[in-house]
DNA sequence: ATCCCGTGTGGGAACGATGTCACAACCCTG
DNA sequence: CAGGGTTGTGACATCGTTCCCACACGGGAT
């Protein structure tokens, strides 16, 4: 008859190097030698050692080595939404690198507030991380982390280029893409619903339907770009009183999934049909557009390489931190589905 | 004109409690305790610490303090499949609640796979994180952890209740409703996709479903209930099968978002009309099925709330590790919409 | 004058893993 | 037997922070 143990010697303290070394009948230095491999250690010695360890469940601290080595095998992840499945799809590229890398992931969704970036910011200073991952909204972050010595990825927008590496996707080439496939169909009068024009992304995609445009010979109409909020609701409001208009476009380019989720339930609301009424392309391609009827056409962006490509980028500037900044550009390309189709006749 | 500094002083040296020290003239104790607010500090050096520190962006170390205090302020996150709009709620919710309560969150996507669990649990254990908040796939990883001291919390799923907390849905109430919900429109002949029905969540609401043929005296026909497996794919194939065969089931109750998907798209393929030929009912309400038309009845689960009360749960746990464990069961309700409505007549 | 107390400060130990010593056993070869 | 290579040893230092204890100082009570 046994008696229960209450709390296994595992609660009261985890075993250490040390507690190896005595199981083993070593010493510690040996046991590090034995477990890293590096240095002398006979074969039955490191057999015993391993054994001990096992039976142990020894599990090396992290923390004491990191400190002692000051090389952190942790990688910070900062993303602005992980509802939206952009940047969800985004983590679980990162993610999958990371852990293919040896590399630990510390994700914060920052939910769009500066304030909650900049906590999370010197939260990874404070873990002393590797080197971050940003999804920006501003330079601060780069430029904060930057200066505590933390190699910084900029991924999907830059707004440190030059100083900081860039993941980004072919913005400009697909927005022109996208507005010169409505072009060719015969559209004139091509709507635009962006987030912003400031910014690396969404300065480019407004160039790129510039572009577009201005290869066709049309004039650009103020009223038809509208720079909508970052939820769907706004957009869907902008939308409405766009669509209800009596000069209404004849298509719709929406910059992002989010502004294209709020236009397609305008769209509904209104009972217009898709193509017949008004043609549809998003720029990036959610999941639900190819589920919806008519599918909705899409600029495609490999949202999943984007942050495998931005791990690998970040590993290579730890092992190389001076060397020169690069930005990597991934090529994007155009779906073609139902929602657009030529204007109709007036 | 000044000469360019090429490497600031942050890059070679990170600041350390003894820089801070030494600039304010006061000992490396005296700035703890100014800095942390515990024992005492005169007003006049407290100021001129906190100055000091702020001029040379002195952060703390957290792996020194960890170490120091054995306490950790990092919570890992292990979920399934990032990609899918549930875990990246789910781990969305963890994020707010965990930077609410001053956690840092590692997260790692599993990737279903159970060698990346067990090799990112043991990355957790090796990081000494406070907690772990799963999404499990056996009681391995739950198992792995308990007995090395670490406080877990299962979601969504649930291998070992009894001995660790849990969050989960009212699976087995919600499958029945949403079951009962066809059964009361008239269908007989109800078709259950469903992952498994072993684990705790696929066995509960095979259950509810069961439970709900039942009430209606509706046998069993167990050539409608498929185990599909874990992606789109494979759930679409099985249920074009089951959907091109002579004695067609009148609706489908899809057991989570995927099914539902896969189950969706074999509709559509085959040009059946929802709800006209067939019905469906999900169990988690994604994105898409508020945006396809017709809209698609569906169990609507609160995931981002999931994955903040776990965060909770394990904060509770954290502070009394000794208590007794909770499984706490959060409200479902069922979201009528356009894809569910009385079987056609034959 | 002595003692006690509260307040403020400094010195040193400790946390866990590892690297670096000097050194001690060995073995084999010449 | 000398010399060199191999293998293992314990002691000590390191990293950044915090805890514990010692101590200093001055005022009030005995």
């Amino acid at each position: 008859m046994t008696i229960e143990r209450r709390t296994p010697l595992s609660r009261s303290r985890r075993p250490t190097i040390k507690d190896v070394a005595e199981a083993a009948g070593v010493s510690r230095s040996t046991v590090s030698r034995a477990l890293t491999g590096r240095g002398y250690a006979a074969s039955d010695v490191r057999e015993r050692v391993l054994r001990a360890a096992a039976e142990l469940g020894y599990v090396p601290d992290v923390m004491a080595r990191t400190l002692k080595q000051q090389v952190s095998r942790s990688v910070g992840v900062l993303v602005s939404d992980l509802r939206n499945p952009f940047y969800a799809e985004l983590a679980a590229g990162a993610s999958r690198e990371a852990r293919e890398r040896g590399y630990t992931m510390v994700l914060a969704d920052t939910s769009l507030s500066a304030e909650a970036e900049s906590e999370a910011a010197e939260a990874l200073v404070a873990l002393r991380v590797a080197g971050v991952i940003v999804t920006p909204n501003s330079s601060v972050v780069s430029t904060y982390l930057s200066s505590h010595g933390i190699p910084v990825v900029e991924v999907d927008r830059q707004f440190a280029a030059g100083s900081t590496d860039g993941v980004v996707v072919g913005n400009r080439v697909g927005a022109r893409t996208a507005t010169a496939h409505l072009v060719e169909l015969g559209h004139r009068r091509i709507a635009l619903f962006i987030d912003e024009t400031d910014w690396t992304t969404g300065y480019e995609r407004y160039q790129g339907y510039l572009e577009a445009l201005g290869a066709g010979d049309i004039k650009v109409d103020p009223d038809l770009v509208v720079s909508a909020g970052w939820d769907v609701a706004d957009s869907r409001r902008r939308a409405l009183d766009m669509l209800r208009g009596p000069d209404r476009p004849t298509a719709v380019f929406a910059a992002n999934n989010v502004l294209a989720e709020g236009v397609w339930r305008a769209i509904h609301e209104l009972g217009l049909r898709v193509p017949g009424d008004v043609s549809l392309v998003a720029f990036d391609d959610a999941p639900w557009m190819s589920m919806v009827s008519p599918m909705v056409t899409a600029v495609s962006q490999d949202t999943f390489n984007l942050g495998a490509t931005a791990v690998r980028r970040l590993d290579e500037r730890i092992v190389m931190p001076e060397a020169d900044s690069v930005t990597t550009v991934l090529n994007v390309h155009l779906v073609a589905r139902e929602s657009t189709a030529p204007p109709a006749m007036i």
